[in-house]
DNA sequence: CGCGTTTGACCAGCGC
DNA sequence: GCGCTGGTCAAACGCG
């Protein structure tokens, strides 16, 4: 259904060779002629009108040499106006050239200014997670040492108990403003009046241990609580998925086969029946679900025989300009050149999450559970994880509080969002990791909430990271490969990651 | 005719 | 055990 098209770069630049080839070819031509063939130019130019071979010549800007070349004397047989027409195609060519070697170096800058815009990324989420967990340990070393912490401005510390297993949580902030067992290290700045939050999970030592951090503007809330993916197996269909029993080596590494199973899905505003993330989908089936007017769409990936992914698109019951879309399973040959533009572009950010689990401790669905507990819910991306299927929800909706300068095009929703497309995201991270460098826990969370807060679509980037990430090819394969090798390709070093868990939409 | 979509049937998991 | 619900299958259908 959806065909991705090659990069506008790589038609520029294609058309731009082959425009150029012709001067290469002219310019080689005439450097071999000046070399070889010189000695049979005087025949060449006896009896052909081409005057390819005056027009080298004449880009020496000499033009005794033209004489001396043909040994015919011919300038004299030229007029004016041919040898100044000579002349400016010769300008032209060399112009041409010159452009030419400007798009390759331009090219090769975008290349490389995209490498490192993906490794800042993935390394300033790092931060951001590491950040927090860092928090957490020093609150709760705090907690044991200090107690009255509620006098804190920033932290105040509650215990309280997982519904299933005793944990130890922590909230900051509020302690009474909510009984989500969930701490808040708060950045003192105040009035930021764009929010979004992002829910990062990580894991402890402890397996069955998880821990949730939920970034929100300016606040950070840490979650703790029972790792359920260890326990529970997911999937769609135990029986009929060629996925689950595809690699059963991977029930064997645990940790892994929590992530594998993790889904991503996305909610945000679109008009469009589904969105455009690089790959093929089909569509195998279509339900009503409960509560839910609108059915819900289930799609399977055909870019290769056999690829497990699915994923599901059904409007918001409560909004019906709100797309959400799931991704799940892993897909089995490269992505797309778009899709794995876009891998490349976030798999670094990923790395943040594969440091942990994607779990959460209770069963609700985490865009309700954050959307009530939030008060700029409807208005922030969120990327939260939930039992049963560990599912990371990106809610790229805008509400009551829209951010009127950074809405995204109105054109039908494409993903992978293309960089260049939105070159602040390319600024923003180096700049943030510059300053995480030098700030305060809570300013660099700020600042990262803040430059997610700044434009959905880098939230829409961060998601399309994570899932991308997850369902990845291997680094060492080749990218750009439309010959959807469908050789199950886990890289043999790379630890293996549900691939494509993405869902994207936007206005 | 091939491919994708539609849609009812079927199956499995879960809660009562 | 039964019913509900989510997910998948596959035959029928439509379109280019």
């Amino acid at each position: 259904m959806e065909k991705h098209h090659p990069s506008p770069f790589f038609h520029s630049d294609d058309l731009l060779r082959r425009r150029s080839s012709a001067s290469d070819r002219t310019h080689d031509d005439s450097s071999d002629d000046h070399v070889k063939v010189k000695p049979h130019i005087m025949e060449m130019d006896f009896f052909s009108t081409d005057h390819h071979q005056d027009s080298k010549i004449n880009t020496n800007g000499s033009s005794s040499s033209f004489d001396v070349n043909t040994g015919l004397n011919l300038v004299s047989s030229r007029t004016p106006s041919e040898k100044k027409s000579n002349t400016e195609m010769s300008v032209l060519k060399i112009e041409l050239e010159r452009l030419h070697e400007e798009n390759r170096r331009l090219k090769s800058m975008l290349d490389h200014i995209t490498r490192n815009y993906n490794e800042l990324q993935g390394q300033l989420f790092m931060a951001v997670q590491k950040q927090a967990l860092l928090a957490i340990n020093k609150q709760q070393v705090n907690k044991e040492g200090v107690k009255g912490m509620s006098s804190h401005p920033i932290m105040s510390i509650q215990q309280s108990m997982d519904p299933r297993r005793p944990s130890t949580t922590l909230d900051v902030n509020e302690p009474s403003a909510t009984d989500d067992k969930r701490t808040e290290l708060s950045a003192s700045s105040p009035a930021n009046t764009t929010t979004s939050t992002m829910d990062v999970v990580s894991k402890d030592g402890n397996d069955d241990h998880y821990r949730t951090v939920h970034i929100q503007g300016k606040h950070v809330f840490v979650e703790d609580g029972i790792d359920q993916t260890c326990q529970q197996s997911w999937g769609t269909s135990p029986k009929s998925s060629p996925m689950v029993d595809e690699p059963k080596k991977e029930e064997e590494q645990v940790p892994e086969v929590a992530f594998k199973k993790a889904r991503v899905s996305v909610r945000a505003r679109s008009e469009a029946p589904m969105i455009t993330d690089g790959c093929q989908w089909r569509k195998y089936g279509q339900k009503m679900a409960k509560g839910n007017p609108c059915p819900r769409a289930y799609y399977r990936c055909t870019m290769a025989v056999g690829c497990p992914v699915r994923k599901q698109v059904q409007r918001c019951a409560e909004d019906k300009s709100i797309l959400i879309t799931t991704y799940e399973g892993n897909h089995n040959h490269h992505l797309p050149p778009a899709a794995t533009a876009m891998a490349k572009t976030t798999s670094a950010a990923a790395a943040m999450v594969l440091s942990g689990s994607t779990t959460s401790k209770d069963g609700l669905p985490n865009s309700s559970y954050l959307h009530s507990s939030l008060p700029y819910a409807s208005t922030m991306a969120t990327l939260s994880a939930s039992p049963p299927f560990p599912t990371i929800t990106l809610d790229l909706t805008q509400g009551p509080n829209p951010l009127p300068f950074i809405r995204p095009p109105p054109s039908p929703p494409t993903f992978p969002l293309p960089l260049h497309g939105y070159p602040e995201l390319s600024a923003l991270p180096a700049m943030q990791i510059g300053q995480q460098q030098q700030q305060h826990t809570a300013s660099m969370v700020e600042t990262v909430t803040a430059a997610i807060a700044s434009d959905p679509n880098f939230t829409a980037v961060l998601a399309a990271a994570i899932s991308t990430f997850m369902g990845a090819p291997p680094p060492p394969l080749p990218p750009s490969n439309n010959g959807n090798n469908s050789t199950t390709s886990q890289a043999p070093g790379s630890p293996q990651l549900p691939q494509s868990c993405t869902t994207f939409s936007t206005n």
